[in-house]
DNA sequence: CTATAAGCGAGACGGTACGTCCCGTCTTAGA
DNA sequence: TCTAAGACGGGACGTACCGTCTCGCTTATAG
């Protein structure tokens, strides 16, 4: 999301073409997968020149991430039910049902592997999906700690990153289920070893 | 009108070729990384006809994931220190230090990025890479629940994706450290889940 | 690693592809003008890729003049009637029928005014369309020294500038006729200063 | 020249404004040549917006033109020496002077070649620039006429063209030199057919 | 002595064409 | 017969300007 000077003369960006282009790279996306979603084609579907889609955004990745945190925003929330499993369990199954769901896990995959090749991409995965998404797990991880649900001396980046990490490996490198079963039987093997034990 | 008396076959130069196209592209991804490893540049470098690299392989991906394999086959062995948690902690800590190494991170990346959007990559990472490593990974487990070290109803796979998944994840998603200390603070967050406890 | 290749092999220039190529520009010249003969265009209407006209021209005007040549090659041929004012007269008169006719005078036009951005180009014209005929004009010259019916100090080629200079600058600058009665009345007050006065 | 606008009220148009396109125009042909004249270049060196020029001028070539003309003006002035010969000598030495410097020179031969592509600019580049100096030259030879100087049956534009149009020719279509010695030739070969021979 | 409306700078917009890169296939010459 | 070399059709890339269109500011004159 380009941050510009907001108090300048002459024309603004204009809204409608933007909404028009991420309206289009999701459509695109969603009804041909990422691969579709080229520039020129964005472009021609929103009724737009290419060189708008440049004044705004990098790349054809970063388009399609934006459009992609439209789709995904409003569709994980994160619960707070008292309990850090339940929340967790509620969460994880929330996002393993998005990444085995076209068009969000498509995308999501999509985008990450680009992102190999794009390090501007990558930076921007990781501060816009990413970062906000486990600051909000960090959350569930601390107010846990202060529960003594959770071990005192739990690390709670690492903690995050066992339990979403193999839901990226499969998305991105193991072709496998990836279902409420799945979450639930990771809870079952990770959680024990998080929790406080008296 | 020249005569041609061609009585035999051609020369079996296939095999010198081979390697040298697993050498060129080995070679380009360690110096320029494996966006520079286009089927192009590596029939340039190894000398030899790009009809020759899509005889044998697929797509520039595959010869990049041939030429990875052979890189990576020697580096990370598997031990049997008859302690499953050691043995783990040996080879994940092997398996972080390859994936924050050029060239060998680089390549698995990208590599695993392009399987994003081609299939037959996908399925031969998985099948080629991903499952032999796997397959010994779950032999790991299984002598681990047969002494009693691991619980009985562990889900292998599922086990195996808490302790590896992590480190994919570092790897392609969230840039973020895979030392020794990243493995040790991973194996005491999920090996205590994953113990018979008594 | 193979030997070094010492000699040229592989396949040559397609001469369908170069025949495609030059045959849209032609008709896309001559329906809609030289501006309509982008690249783009021409590639499209010869079912080519673009990056084959750029492998063998470096820019429009370059196959556009080609086609040009194929064009004007045969169309203004230089006469050998025994006197020099009727073999320029004929020919003059061919070559402003020539510049004054749709499309061969407007690719001309077309061709020269590119030139003046475009220094190869320049150069093209010049070696390829200028100079050829320039040679045939001064043989008439020298011929016509010979036997005595233009001055023996002459100056070929300002003989010819000042006979074929205005015909160029109807073209390019002036419009105004170009036809047989122009050429005929230049030659009227032009060729008297060129004859043998005793 | 645009036509003013009604009295109504608002500031009027900046001749401030004007001048500085024309300046940067004129800069820019002079520095880096008639290609890197372009209305967002001109516009940008004269800190000016793209509309303004747009209001005033029908495109580049008709800024660069005016800006040609101020150049041009006060550099090839029109001699009346009492022989039409001499006159034509002084005059066409001093436009091949002209055409042969930079950017004089390179400025003309660009506005000549933009105007093969716009009918509009060939309008103004004939009305504004070259109509002009023919009527100057026209007044050359009806003078000589009367003097008995020239033939009397002569075609002014016909042999307007046999004087000039070899200049255009060698400043757009056959690069050789255009000096002072050219134009005495071309005289000497020329010159004759025109005059009054008893 | 304002108010209004034109001219201004800035620059975003839809477009066209550019020239490049690499893909994966096809063709040819020579060993 | 097989291989190297590389031309081919194709698709997308990212860029340069084009000429048009708002914006919000400035300013001169009409009221």
């Amino acid at each position: 999301m380009p941050s510009r000077p907001s108090h300048r003369s002459g024309p603004q960006r204009s809204e409608a073409a933007r909404q028009a282009v991420l309206a289009a790279a999701r459509q695109l996306v969603e009804e041909s997968g990422y691969g579709a979603a080229t520039v020129e084609a964005i472009a021609a579907a929103a009724g737009v020149g290419k060189p708008t889609i440049y004044r705004w955004w990098a790349n054809r990745a970063s388009v399609v991430m934006e459009a992609y945190l439209a789709m995904a925003d409003a569709e994980v929330p994160f619960p707070d039910t008292g309990s850090a499993k339940e929340d967790f369990r509620c969460h994880l199954s929330a996002v393993a049902q998005a990444m085995s769901t076209h068009p969000t896990g498509t995308a999501l995959a999509g985008l990450v592997g680009d992102a190999q090749h794009d390090p501007a991409l990558a930076k921007a995965i990781a501060a816009e999906f990413i970062e906000p998404r486990r600051v909000a797990a960090r959350q569930i991880v601390t107010r846990a700690v202060q529960r003594g649900e959770l071990r005192a001396d739990i690390d709670a980046d690492v903690a995050i990153d066992a339990l979403y990490g193999p839901l990226y490996y499969r998305l991105l490198v193991r072709p496998s289920p990836l279902n409420a079963d799945f979450v639930d039987t990771l809870i079952a093997h990770v959680y024990p070893g998080l929790i406080n034990d008296p």
